[in-house]
DNA sequence: CCTCGTAGGAGTGCGCCGTACGCTGAACGA
DNA sequence: TCGTTCAGCGTACGGCGCACTCCTACGAGG
């Protein structure tokens, strides 16, 4: 019987990812969404709770696109490194949002059903329990920190060569390696790692 | 010849800390600073130039502590190990500052000598250039990440077992493994995957 | 076709935040 | 004693998240 409403929570959703993407996680505010929107700033609370919960609709959207069907027929090494590298695409399409997904990826179930298709991999592939646990968190770990640190840029070269020349050497040497061959050199680290475990 | 300073910088630094380990990052505000050293808040801009510089200070105070002395005559990945307990130790030590740490790392003196000493072990282990490179980036990431994990606690068990029964078994047994012993293991996967570099 | 209950948009205001600016008065050399 | 300098602080401003209150206009019952 009343008015219907004129937008959707996934709208509001999108505008809150498309003010962070252009305008960085400090301009989020509710103020800035609703312009985004044409829409009065209180108007957003018809669609959302508050700004936790826009916060958290904004990680699931990223989280929730997932493909989480590993390659078939490989070897589980690449199966896990697949779903590895494809989260860590989806979280890169939006290097702003990374706090706000590191907070909510405990409460995603988009990320639940990323971390039940290691767990599965990683079953098939014959770990324990144990191993499996150990294996999961090292890799998440991994992840996020390889994020984190994609996200901050190089270290600003202001660590003068004098004092610290063999950081300085990384520096240097990091310049002629991709972010991706990067994230997935120590990737490898922890496959192997993982596969000595299965011997 | 004017009237001396009744405090230091250092002291507004432990103000800040305290106040973070307390009441949370979200509390630190130059009002509760103020409040917390019996001052106006104005006063503080007399010891530092704003908010972000404090927050830097903070960071510092962190990681500049820090032992970055390998213990002598052990294996080249027990050094490496010791040095990242330490580090994670320090930072733990004030949980609540971790966003802060993790954003200064990058421009923090104390953190570049602690990855200087890093990698000066591995480079008297025979590692090359590169494999350091990929080496302490992956150490590094994994030490941020698994701080984060930490910090988050678990995941809140509300992933239910039906729909992922090996994440549940994951949620359980993680009851029985300190937080300490997980991140051990998890850095013995990649000090594993380095060796097997070296031969 | 008219009427009217109600869903929902918009305005206002409160209590936080960081910080720019300008005043007051204490401490010390002359 | 006086002058100078600067520590400490009060005020003010623009921005934030959010609670509350009004007013609009939609669409079903008669």
């Amino acid at each position: 019987m009343p008015r219907p409403k004129s937008l959707t929570q996934s709208q509001v959703t999108d505008a809150a990812l498309a003010v962070i993407d252009r305008d960085g996680l400090t301009a989020l505010s509710m103020r800035a969404v609703a312009a985004e929107l044409g829409m009065a700033t209180m108007s957003l609370y018809r669609y959302v709770t508050g700004r936790d919960e826009l916060e958290s609709l904004v990680a699931e959207r990223v989280l929730g696109s997932l493909d989480i069907t590993p390659p078939p027929g490989e070897p589980w090494q690449e199966q896990v490194a697949a779903l590895l590298v494809r989260l860590r695409a989806a979280v890169a399409a939006h290097p702003e949002a990374l706090p706000l997904i590191l907070t909510h990826r405990h409460d995603s179930p988009g990320a639940w059903r990323w971390a039940e298709a290691v767990l599965t991999v990683l079953h098939s592939a014959g770990f324990t329990g144990r191993q499996r646990l150990v294996g999961l968190r090292g890799l998440v770990s991994y992840l996020m920190g390889a994020l984190q640190t994609d996200r901050l840029g190089p270290p600003s070269g202001a660590a003068d060569a004098g004092e610290h020349p063999l950081l300085a050497d990384i520096v240097r040497q990091a310049k002629d390696l991709s972010p991706d061959d990067e994230f997935r050199n120590g990737l490898d680290l922890l496959l192997r790692g993982l596969a000595d475990h299965l011997a």
